[in-house]
DNA sequence: TCTTGATTTGACCATTCGGTCAAAGGCACG
DNA sequence: CGTGCCTTTGACCGAATGGTCAAATCAAGA
């Protein structure tokens, strides 16, 4: 049922890995299939016999993205120890932009541009899984658990804490200077800013 | 000096907010000339009157902006309240974010693009200033005035979440949903989580 | 008014864009 | 071997790209 030959898998893979590479730096009108073909070592006509467009194809790269980029706020549990969830929750969103810092950039690139693409998924299935982590959040602040602050931007502070190491990747680098691991830094602090703010009074 | 007349003046103005528009949300690459002279209500061999291409237009966009965008942490003074100069510097940020958006995009199409026309900037002028104020956080930790954080990450965390309100507006709001004011509920926020983190202990 | 320089634009150019297509090349199986 | 299908590509297309240029228009001072 799969409908797919070993080649059509493979090659299917190299030009979504090439697109990511370019979509993420250039955004999707910056972007050329030629750029995408060489960078998959493939003519430009080959990549259109495995996706019917450019859009396509980029399509297909969001798509799969946005449950990914999710999973680590859906593995947060209402069960376990409140200000220890949301810390590895940090460290688990940290840990993405690591290690996937161009589909981090791709994210970044579409919602810039003002989510044509994704707008809906965003008022829908990403609000959704918000504002039932949010009922959460508000619940352990309402046992004493945590310091009460507003779940949304809680999390929202989560998002642009995390994400920043990856999309300004060039800007923090730049900063620092030779001689420093950003990420390594980063869990450091942001461990002690989100100890702070949520350690309850 | 100037060598301006007033219709110069005018149209490179005219010209500069227009191209503001597109390169922010479609970044160099993504943007076109076409885009930039409809939006203008010039033609496109009018604009190339004014500048003399493409690239020329971006460059003087994105100098005109590094100072505008520093001006917040220059203003940070040394010798007033630790805590209050730093929740200030937060604040300003903040209302660079919500009254200049797209200055705030164009930004950070050019930084997820490799920053390949202002990297230099970013480890010269960039650089020195940071590392100058971070110099005078760290004063303020020794003298116990404020908690002893890493102060390039502090302002990192600044960075991050007050623009990520300006870039990431259309996932913020569509998260919140109608009824809400971001960047009202942005400086609450902020300014519990600043404080809690900078409270001497 | 006339003149001069600043301003504007229609027509155009070479190149690149996303995409098509027919033909050629490769591969598995009888 | 041969057949049939999957895969690949060179050549090409119309549209859009950044940019040019000569000619037309405008505005202000003599």
């Amino acid at each position: 049922m799969t409908g797919q030959t070993r080649i059509q898998r493979r090659n299917r893979e190299t030009i979504l890995t090439a697109a990511l590479a370019v979509f993420s730096q250039y955004g999707f009108r910056g972007a050329t299939l030629d750029q995408i073909a060489k960078q998959a070592g493939l003519s430009k006509p080959n990549l259109l016999y495995y996706f019917p467009s450019k859009e396509s194809i980029h399509v297909e790269l969001l798509e799969g993205l946005l449950d990914t980029w999710l999973d680590p706020l859906r593995e947060m549990n209402a069960g376990g120890e409140p200000v220890e969830e949301i810390l590895a929750y940090v460290r688990r969103k940290l840990d993405l932009s690591r290690d996937y810092p161009q589909e981090s950039r791709l994210f970044a690139n579409e919602i810039l541009q003002g989510a044509p693409r994704i707008a809906e998924n965003l008022s829908t299935e990403l609000k959704e899984l918000v504002d039932e982590k949010a009922v959460v959040i508000s619940g352990w602040a309402d046992a004493g658990r945590i310091a009460r602050v507003d779940p949304h931007h809680l999390i929202f502070s989560i998002w642009a804490m995390t994400q920043h190491y990856a999309d300004f990747d060039v800007q923090v680098r730049a900063v620092l200077g030779p001689g420093h691991d950003p990420f390594a830094e980063a869990e450091q602090f942001l461990n002690t800013m989100f100890t702070k703010l949520l350690r309850p009074v």
